[in-house]
DNA sequence: CAACTCTTCTACGATTCGTAGAAGTACAAC
DNA sequence: GTTGTACTTCTACGAATCGTAGAAGAGTTG
């Protein structure tokens, strides 16, 4: 339903990394570190964002149902409110019940799963 | 990557349903009738769009790759690229994909599974 | 070639997203 | 309590996407 953008992306993946609560403020400092910062490029280091920016950002994905705030605290502090894994567990849902036949699907999901993920899943299958 | 729009989704779904290739004209046929069909409320039966909003879709549907069409033929005939099964099945890898541990994904994602995905799951994973 | 059909080009309004300034609000220190 | 300062909310704008479709171009048929 909610595909995100880009910076959207990004603030999640912070705020998914370090469990913990965080400040606007806190986040737009992770943001300016981390940009660029996978594969190895490292070059172009910090994109230094408007903390306005990154609090648009937050507020949209609290509308989103993402992420919540505490109001009590002077500096809000924002957090995400289901765990990465939970997240991508449910849209996966979201995905399997677009199509009518549900079980076709898993049978093409299954076919392209890497070897070790199979077992994962014949583990948590509880074997039979 | 590519999530799609109200219409673009209707428009697969009908290539989907009927595996045929069809033209842009009797898609926007099939449009009409099937608008608000589903459930039962069945009361606003046709939306005649023009037919080259058809053909703006099925175009944008063509460059995200998920649309071909016979070039040959005069009406152009268009079809789906993937059954939609495969289409979903490929979209839930791209999700599996985005988080970092998979397999912890998986765990969530079979925690909410129902009874008779899980048996089919243990069919396809082959007990081992 | 004329008439007709089909496709491509161009376009516009609505929505989403990155981006951020301006204005409002709360709290600390005096 | 008044003043600063830090934080939040409001408002806004440009780019991209999507629904929508007219205008113009191109191929087909007689």
């Amino acid at each position: 339903m909610a595909s995100l953008g880009e910076l959207e992306r990004a603030v999640m993946d912070l705020l998914w990394a370090g469990h913990e609560a965080a400040t606007a403020n806190t986040l737009r400092d992770k943001l300016a570190q981390s940009t660029g910062a996978q594969g190895g490029v490292a070059g172009h280091e910090g994109k230094e964002l408007a903390v306005t920016t990154v609090l648009t950002v937050l507020s949209r994905l609290e509308k989103k149902g993402l992420v919540e705030r505490e109001r009590g605290t002077r500096p809000h502090r924002y957090q995400a409110v289901s765990s990465r894994e939970d997240h991508t567990a449910e849209l996966m849902h979201e995905v399997l019940g677009s199509a009518p036949d549900r079980e076709a699907v898993l049978a093409r999901f299954i076919g392209s799963v890497t070897a070790s993920e199979a077992e994962t899943l014949r583990k948590l299958l509880g074997h039979v």
